[in-house]
DNA sequence: ACCCGTGTGTCCGCTACCGTACAGAGGGAG
DNA sequence: CTCCCTCTGTACGGTAGCGGACACACGGGT
């Protein structure tokens, strides 16, 4: 594998038009993320955005005495900085670095030029945005409902869709934080998938064996997070009103008591 | 008596400069919001958008097995269906009358017009668009960490904040529903707060006695969410509505239930 | 080779919340 | 006034996850 690197490895920047491509590409420039790595704090002007190829960033939510929550992931599929064209300029959770990679950076400047040029960068833009608050909204509903078990299968599987492979560098403590749950409660949870032969790891080193099963174990929240992303930033420049899918898969029972249990192994 | 309504009790409309009331005015549409209407379900094609006076709607997520949980609350410092410029067209969430009064509607196709005029009115909405991600991200890290009765001071609070009164007109398996807990959670928690007279209630009749009490006993979320709001919207263009600003709201912690730590770079 | 720090496994008491069940209290409709 | 339905209060066992403590195991650095 010859370093491949462009920029058209994130799906938004390779969803831009030739002419968009010109204007953008000559200002972008590839920066490392090593594991750890704040691009921003709570509360930061936001000086930049970054596109993630292989790299994941994660928007993680911390709180007044410490206790953190990851609010969104972000791979190649996006973008970290939002709040840039959104107006507001900086968002109340920092960005960090959860899988080393590379990711193209731009000045701020240019992309609200572009972004207010009101083209199809604009359109990609702001549906993005909207696969972000969905992501969000889901993950405020899987914080409320599900167990930390079904959660580290959602986390998991949201991580590979943003990986060449199937090994994340990731211990658990770091884990645990994302999810904002004891790191205890993540070994018991990674030990019974560890016995199902469902993931192997090691010392800060989880690869997964088997995918389908841990779609199985996980609770609906990844399945609905991902299909809307894909019905969202599919037809990239396309101007045509995407038919939304009325799917069965989320018929919505009429406002019931609420039955929150999960199903047993 | 009169000027009782009038669009630009909402404070969206009431942003707007005098041209743009000019475009957009004379196509809004009063309607009622009784009590439980579904202005949209999860999945639907939005076809109007709605600017709330004095009903407050609520964006709820329910899932496959029925259970629910509120992730927005909006009033008339926002509106319902932003999906429709952000260009999904359609959310996996369902928009409830959580207390009755109206909403000025406006046909999808004005508003997109309007919005892709690239003005002020355009700037405004990605602004509260910001702050709508900015609650679903509060929402999400309150959910996980903060208690059921936490969770209540702050949803009480956020009511109040788009009512004219103390009075909410609201049963507590209303209430449970929205926060995602048992209704008789929310009767032990409400029963405390009776209990210390910071609140009356009976038969889906609340009364809010002592606000600040009760902002003293919310978590953090309730103020963080308020003062971003503030200040993503603070007169984006200087109508100067006669809106006398509210109490500064005093930043309450109290009693975290658990500290994680995370880590440090 | 040896340490020793980092990562993982396990235990135990505790609390908040769940699921279920049922009893009383209003208040509107007849 | 009475019935009945909705809303609220309470109780009880069960459990997921917290807080804290500690033991072990790998592996890189000196």
């Amino acid at each position: 594998m010859a370093d491949l690197h462009d920029p058209t490895q994130n799906h938004l920047l390779g969803a831009l038009s030739p002419p968009e491509r010109e204007r953008i590409f000559p200002h972008l420039q590839r920066v490392p993320m090593t594991l750890g790595k704040v691009l921003y704090e709570s509360g930061d002007v936001l000086r930049h955005v970054y596109f993630p190829t292989d790299s994941i960033i994660s928007l993680l939510y911390v709180m007044a005495d410490g206790a953190s929550a990851e609010i969104s992931v972000v791979g190649n599929e996006g973008l970290i900085g939002v709040a840039l064209f959104m107006g507001g300029e900086t968002t109340p959770s920092r960005a960090i670095v959860q899988s080393a990679g590379y990711a193209y950076r731009l000045v701020g400047q240019r992309l609200k030029e572009e972004f207010h040029r009101n083209g199809a960068m604009q359109l990609l833009l702001l549906r993005y945005t909207q696969a972000l608050l969905t992501q969000m909204a889901q993950t405020a509903v899987c914080n409320r409902h599900h167990s930390v078990d079904q959660q580290l299968c959602r986390w998991l599987l949201m991580s590979l869709d943003r990986l060449p492979t199937n090994d994340l560098t990731m211990t658990q403590e770091l884990i645990a934080n994302m999810l904002g749950v004891r790191r205890e409660g993540v070994t018991e949870a990674a030990g019974k998938l560890q016995k199902l032969g469902i993931i192997r790891y090691a010392r800060g080193r989880i690869t997964v064996l088997d995918r389908p099963r841990l779609e199985r174990r996980c609770c609906e929240c990844y399945a609905v997070v991902k299909k809307e992303t894909d019905r969202l930033l599919r037809q990239p420049y396309d101007a045509s009103p995407s038919e939304p899918s009325r799917d069965p898969a989320e018929v919505a029972v009429a406002a019931p008591r609420q039955a929150n249990r999960h199903r047993a192994p």
